[in-house]
DNA sequence: TAGTATTGTGAAATCGGTTTCACGAATGCG
DNA sequence: CGCATTCGTGAAACCGATTTCACAATACTA
């Protein structure tokens, strides 16, 4: 019935024959403290099997040991397996630091929503948050003094603390493998082009051009916006206005399957007519016909740097942000 | 310089004119509070944008506000968008009412592993878990005390309350639609079997022949493992065991579209020569080609329905395992 | 060797709420 | 109308850690 009451600071002083004070001081790694005393206590702390109170030690410290991991309702954490893989890249880092992940996914436009004013207060010691289209919140939050990492690179460039996949070496990479198997025009499905992201993989598609001292014709450039049907929605409408493109270089996998759709349905063959790479060698690369040449992101790596750069932030260490290298997979798409 | 302090019970008391114990009497619902002392309390709270302490509560109350969401790590979170959108759907819920989702992605096997460890120091108030191998963990847990929603249906039907999509509504419904489609030889490709999913669904499957007086073959069953490869592995070695084969049931959209490749690859049309339905309604499902019928389960719903489970649990209402209805959606495949 | 600086330690205050307890006032009952 | 309840309230204890502060013991300076 009576069930065992968890031992606190207060037994472990009785058991080790000091104060609680020294027990803490041992529990916080205070160097001053004798150690034969810190070995009595950590022996009582191991005999006891006694856990810290995670509230009473937030309460005492001001620390919670929770992170944040902010993700935009929006965002297709609903569809993408991508944000999943990000989590609990995150998760996995923060635990092994004893810090626990507090997920939020809810709508993060308003600066004076309840979810700005939840992180705020004090709840949690850090916010990680994920592609955002607006960073207004996020720069007020790191004013007020909270620790903050982003997932994906901030829009204006203030001293933000972000990871990001290297977007433009991607776009870099898929859109001179196109040119050098032989393709004479290379057309771009853009994603959003709002998102940072998005603009930095137009931006390497448009050097391989200048490199080759060309410009890309504007009916090349397509603006889409992640989704299955606007990949094939561009992709038509290219196919239409420049019927001789011979290779697209679309910003996700999802729209370079619209794309591919697209291409078969115009009678064309891939990649023979025209060669398609996509980006983020997510499932749907492997399991498509033809399989899908792609860019391909370490996304869980993604996570752990971005829960590392939290670490490092709380631990008062300088931080500088990341760019995650990224790597060209060539399957029968092109 | 210096921050202005956030105010406390000291403050509102104050301002109130009642002492701390009648703030938090109304801030907790005491309906014995005078209805004008309450009244002069709850403007001073507003007035000040007053906020609890979370870690304050929690250590005074024994409440956290936490839910600890618990995937095991082996799970394909990491390629599968299903326990994102679970997730996300549960997340939504617990912030509705004033609880925060505690991600934890890790070895569950463990009965005295950290994660034990964590949910028993009563760290968080309630755990949900992810489909489970094996529930060992969960009974002790649930057994000391702590309130426990199974996300998939438990091994041993304990009385452990879980919510699950109707496996065997599914595996019936797709199974019967394919004989009703005029399919005299359907196999079914299973998942991991060891899951109760997975069995589940294979029941259904068995039901329609039943239903028929009739008995599938003992080759017509096909045991895979969720993966594209199984899928392709397991149709292959229908085609060659039992050539005649014109329908599959493959227990999730993944193995489906290897079970497709297969067929194609046999230089079998899809669906007149053999038709095939998937499970999950994925993206892929959408995307591929032939598109692809299948089951959809209202994922989003089904997280919500487990969180919904979960206050219930906390606000001591009895409470009922939940099948959520599951939909029948035909593309192309069949 | 006297005087100051440094260490190691425990008592007690503190963090910000919740809850018990005691007590006066208001109500109910006979 | 007198006594037993019930109601509303505040003072104070309490939750379990951390941290300040004072003090004794030791180490260093001159």
């Amino acid at each position: 019935m009576a069930v065992k009451p968890r031992p606190t600071y207060s037994a472990i002083a009785k058991i080790s024959g000091v104060s609680e004070a020294t027990v803490s001081r041992v529990l916080n790694g205070d160097s001053r403290v004798h150690s034969d005393r810190a070995a009595a206590v950590l022996k009582a702390v191991k005999q006891l099997g006694y856990r810290k109170n995670r509230a009473a030690t937030a309460l005492a410290s001001g620390r919670t040991g929770l992170i944040a991991v902010v993700i935009d309702d929006d965002l297709s954490v609903f569809a993408d397996p991508f944000w999943g893989t990000v989590t609990s890249g995150i998760s996995r880092i923060l635990m092994e630091n004893q810090l626990q992940t507090v997920l939020m996914v809810t709508a993060v436009n308003n600066v004076e929503g309840p979810v700005s004013h939840y992180l705020e207060s004090g709840e949690v010691d850090g916010a990680i948050f994920f592609a955002l289209h607006k960073d207004a919140m996020v720069r007020k939050l790191s004013k007020a003094g909270l620790p903050i990492v982003l997932t994906g690179s901030p829009h204006t460039d203030v001293d933000l603390i972000f990871v990001d996949t290297d977007n433009f070496g991607g776009g870099f990479a898929a859109t001179k493998h196109l040119m050098s198997r032989g393709c004479k025009k290379v057309a771009i499905i853009t994603g959003d082009i709002e998102t940072t992201a998005g603009h930095q993989r137009l931006d390497g598609y448009n050097q391989v051009y200048r490199e080759l001292g060309r410009v890309p014709s504007k009916e090349l450039v397509r603006q889409g916006d992640y989704s299955y049907e606007s990949g094939h929605a561009q992709m038509t409408h290219l196919l239409q206005k420049s019927p001789d493109v011979d290779g697209v270089f679309a910003c996700n996998d999802l729209m370079a399957l619209g794309a591919i759709a697209a291409i078969e349905e115009s009678g064309r063959v891939v990649p023979d007519d025209v060669a398609v790479i996509g980006f983020d060698d997510s499932v749907m690369a492997r399991t498509s016909r033809p399989q899908l040449s792609t860019v391909r992101q370490d996304i869980a790596a993604l996570g752990e740097a971005a829960a590392l750069l939290m670490i490092a932030q709380l631990s008062g260490e300088p931080v500088e942000s990341r760019i995650m290298p990224i790597e060209l997979v060539l399957r029968e798409s092109a």
